[in-house]
DNA sequence: TTTGCATGTGTACGAGCGTACACATGATGT
DNA sequence: ACATCATGTGTACGCTCGTACACATGCAAA
């Protein structure tokens, strides 16, 4: 009726209402999760501080705040991703109590981890190109690398851990690149074939 | 003397000389190769109209002329990097008469080739990731990897044939990502131990 | 209770980007 | 010879980006 203009009162809400400010500890873990959501979606190139914000549900500044660059939100967001990979991997060789585990539980890597529906294999590879370019990310992927090989020569000679580290890479990637992915005959196939 | 502005000949040479046009036939295919340079150095994330034709010394609206989009230079530019991988690989394994034969081109294949000094392996992984969002590229890896698989088909049957695929898949991307590259007598123990 | 400071929020700025487009030029077919 | 048009060149526009920064708020120490 007045229109919108003519209200005097200064003190009404603004137009624009301020976000209520959220107590919100461990905010800064959250981000880190939503950075690998969007580099999964996105990838890398895709990834910018407004969309994992909007992920997150955070206003920009925000980003700022707990990160000094983008290149410090990925490097955390990898190595996250990197450090709950290995830990599978350690855990599995760990398991194994003679070499006939361990050659199961490589099978049992790569079939029900690796590949596993709802495993973001597309994350690893934007890891090692983001790596191939970024010396912190690069410490990332060789740490991961020791590790793996670490974990392997629990149970077999340096040389067969660095080719079966090998071969699993392959595996990974290739299935993930196929359009007609292998079984997991197929990769237990090919591991016993190389192991036994 | 007179100063800059004085000079009121407006026929002059202007402060800015237009760059003089060049007769340049095939400047398409010679931006093709600019494209692969920069993907190499700087990245897909890092590869611009601009960054482009400055390598190739042409000016930038060139770009929008010879190629509709950026999109499409990269999926050219990821086109020719694969089909000259497959060549060597088609090469080497038509070449092969007999099953050692075989063994033996594709160990010169990974060590020769692939993993050669002036390689850029980086190529691949970057048009790995590039085809994880772009369903053009995702033709061009798709292509490469039954072209692979087919000529691996010449010698041995289709199961190793996919196995060893991947494991030559494993063996290239560890030793690219690896500080301590493996060595051609590694690669040669991993490749004979599957193969023979 | 008061106060300091870690944390949260909104916005502005300059840079680089893809793309569009107007104009220039010379190779080529007639 | 000359007209045409494929090719070459320069520049402007609108957009998104990373980052900086001023201001707001409430927990915790004193």
């Amino acid at each position: 009726m007045t229109g919108t203009t003519a209200d005097p009162d200064l003190t009404a809400t603004p137009p624009v209402a301020r976000r209520a400010r959220r107590h919100d500890p461990n905010r800064r873990d959250r981000l880190i999760g939503a950075a690998l959501t969007v580099i999964a979606e996105r990838g890398v190139a895709g990834t910018t501080h407004r969309e994992i914000a909007k992920v997150a549900d955070v206003p920009l500044g925000s980003m700022t705040y707990h990160f000094a660059s983008l290149d410090e939100i990925l490097a955390e967001a990898f190595t996250r991703h990197a450090d709950s990979i290995a830990r599978v991997f350690d855990e599995r060789l760990t398991a194994a109590r003679n070499r006939d585990e361990a050659v199961e539980a490589v099978i049992a890597l790569v079939t029900d981890d690796l590949l596993a529906p709802g495993h973001d294999l597309v994350l690893t590879v934007e890891l090692y190109v983001a790596a191939a370019r970024n010396p912190r990310l690069r410490t990332v992927t060789q740490a991961w690398m020791q590790r793996s090989r670490d974990a392997l020569e629990i149970h077999f000679d340096p040389t067969t851990a660095r080719e079966v580290d090998a071969l699993i890479e392959g595996l990974t990637l290739h299935s993930a690149l196929s359009t007609d992915p292998m079984t997991p005959a197929q990769i237990r196939h090919a591991i016993e074939r190389y192991l036994r």
